[in-house]
DNA sequence: GTTATTTAGTGGTCAGACCACACCCATCTC
DNA sequence: GAGATGGGTGTGGTCTGACCACTAAATAAC
């Protein structure tokens, strides 16, 4: 029988041994995600804690993205790759306001940088598909670029862009106009293996300086 | 008289709303790191709600790392950086190998990024006071890149990179070994404004391939 | 066999009760 | 008067028990 209790002993907060007690179990029965995890009153029992306390580690565990819960079935081990702690601190901290340009900026940044992985790791086939995507006018700016992302394959990296765009969106700054000749020249700059020429169709996609090397 | 309990209607949980109106209260109010928040029983009267959903929202922010909880005192808005929370979720997350080596490319494609940006925007005051630092051997490696990313004045993005190397110093990797020589060697390169030479020596230090063009 | 219906289990929420602790301030002691 | 003492009050910490809403599986009805 395990014992959490203790926080008469340790003076930390029944909650927080609760949390640590989750982890132990997970990674000791080796649990994935999808797995289910036992209920609140199981929790309750088998911990000999209050099932309010049982609740405050789950929904914790629940807002940093680690678990899922379903009213009526139970609670989930849920799928964390690069899960939304990035975007919890970001909305948190992006009050901030002033940095307009910086998510800009960022925001151009992080794309360059998938258009290098693409270079690199994307087959012909899926730029074929995406020329052809473009060439139906199916996609717009963050379509577009969702595609790109996801060939870049590194999750973490395209939940980044994910709330960078949001951020960006918000700011309305709109003055990207449709271009899809400029999509196509990306398209052939990146089947072609070219770094250069792709930065360079970016830059002119996104209206950047092209003389200058910023970034 | 801001009704929380909307919850009938739009079927989200109480907790999560109570978060976010904490949200708004934060920004709304401007409230820094070190001010007080209401009473557990004053937010429980204001947003009419049980205590226990007060108490589960605080919790999972407690657990961010976002307030700060002193008993017979108060809740209290903390200081967030990237903090305890990141260590929290790489015991507890990050076994998956696919996302190790996201963090990794990650951070090293953001650093690549920002010394692009201070390749451009460093002065020579600066490069030579971090010179010098590095020659006393007063910084280690993520030190260093702090200093770095400092110059390249983009404070969203040097948040980020915060929170990455939290991430990645969570992985324990340690296959980095400290290197004067290396980081001499950057410093030249952004002095010279040659972005070839930076990013060359940045692979150096990274242990990066340097033939291949990877990212 | 198929379809309703019931039932048990689960998360969601609330209210109330204590406890432990921090702080303020009136009171007491010297 | 200065310092120590000790309630009072407010705050977080925890538990209990009671409902509600919902799901899924067992059961009943056809």
């Amino acid at each position: 029988m395990v014992k959490v209790s203790d926080s008469l002993v340790t003076n930390t907060k029944v909650y927080l041994e609760i949390v640590k007690h989750l982890r132990e179990m997970i990674s000791a029965d080796n649990l994935k995600s999808g797995d289910k995890i036992p209920s609140e009153r199981e929790l309750t029992e088998r911990l000999n804690v209050g099932r309010s306390s049982v609740r405050e580690a789950l929904r914790a565990l629940e807002l940093l993205g680690l678990i899922e819960t379903r009213r009526g079935e139970g609670t989930y081990i849920r799928d964390f790759r690069g899960n939304q702690l990035v975007q919890l601190l970001g909305t948190f901290i992006l009050q901030d306001e002033k940095a307009k340009l910086d998510v800009i900026e960022t925001k151009n940044l992080i794309e360059m940088d998938f258009l290098r992985l693409v270079l690199n790791r994307a087959d012909e086939e899926q730029l074929l598909k995406l020329k052809s995507l473009v060439e139906a006018d199916q996609l717009n700016d963050d379509q577009f670029f969702y595609q790109l992302i996801e060939m870049a394959d590194n999750y973490l990296f395209s939940r980044i862009w994910l709330i960078l765009k949001d951020y960006y969106n918000s700011l309305d700054i709109k003055n990207v106009e449709y271009n899809r000749n400029s999509f196509l020249m990306l398209i052939e700059a990146l089947a072609a293996k070219d770094e250069k020429k792709t930065l360079y169709a970016y830059r002119q996609l996104r209206n950047l300086s092209i003389l200058t090397d910023k970034y």
